[in-house]
DNA sequence: TTGGCGACGTTATAACGTAACATTATTGGA
DNA sequence: TCCAATAATGTTACGTTATAACGTCGCCAA
């Protein structure tokens, strides 16, 4: 058994490599099991999405690659990211044309994503209450696909450091 | 006391032309209420919007504007839109790059909206419920803006003409 | 009547995303 | 092992969505 979260959201001054590399090694893992190619490419987006907690552009990602002396064109991120989206390594930020790393890719799930205005971390939760809840506010609808994205502030946020 | 509608999504045979124009005169009243402009170009995209009850990108209705005479340019759209959008006449549907009329603007409301992929109507519903679960499931995150967007297949679409 | 301001025009460009086809890598079977 | 099928990637070109920057126009109120 895993212990619950107080909060979804990250603590400012966490470790993140931690996470970075432990959500790398999940995916090695996974794709392994899955009979799924974790290509060098895949691979390198997939870290670029982790290198934080905040929505990263897919020319933010390009560029990041480039840097380190690759010559990727878009075509080359975009088809990395579709794989990743069409295993569920990240979820795409549809409000700020973004992507983030999902944390918890082993099983399907919903997510609502809570996005902080002023520190940019994101924090996917997966409320059964409201799913629940869309479900019965859409009585005769047969849903298939959720966008669900909500900004305001972090606790975080809310509590230190209101410079 | 207006009656409940039985569903949210307006009838595919409906008479939509009462739709479009019971928008626009409302938007007039409201504008003219509120001092604002409701100048021909904002009209105008208004009316594109509710061509439909189906969401409507940004670009087309720039060449619907310009397939009648006009030569606007993008940013003319996309300055009425923004009108549009920080008055409440319409909605941006961030997971398709394009904007939808909103049913009753004259009040501040959540909106959670239901997409058909089948035939491409929007309903807008405000479901308390809804805004309840989230706001519990996010505690001591301070939500200040929401981008509810469900995909699926609506009553009609479901229960008839599966051609 | 004129100054301030909001709306609009105009041009250019940034940012995001995909089509189409060639090439290379991987894999599993003959 | 070698081949054929398939998956992944490279490459070029383009389509779509959105904004920056600055000039002009017109309204209204001091
Ligand atoms: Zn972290
Ligand atoms: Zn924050
Ligand atoms: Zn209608
Ligand atoms: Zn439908």
């Amino acid at each position: 058994m895993s212990r619950r979260p107080r909060s979804a959201f990250p603590s400012p001054d966490h470790d993140h490599r931690g996470c970075s590399a432990s959500a790398i090694a999940r995916a090695e893992t996974l794709c392994a099991s899955r009979k799924l190619r974790f290509t060098a490419i895949r691979r390198a987006v997939l870290k670029a999405v982790w290198q934080s907690h905040s929505p990263v552009g897919a020319y933010d990602i390009l560029a990041k690659l480039n840097a380190k002396g690759a010559d990727h064109a878009p075509m080359a991120v975009y088809r990395a990211l579709d794989f990743l989206l069409e295993n569920g390594f990240i979820h795409r930020i549809s409000s700020q044309n973004a992507f983030i790393g999902c944390p918890h890719p082993e099983t399907e799930h919903d997510s609502q994503l809570l996005i902080c205005r002023r520190c940019g971390t994101v924090a996917e939760i997966d409320s059964a209450p409201v799913t629940r809840a869309l479900k019965a506010a859409a009585p005769g609808f047969a849903i298939e696909q959720r966008t669900i994205e909500i900004s305001g502030v972090c606790p975080h946020c809310r509590s230190g450091a209101h410079a």
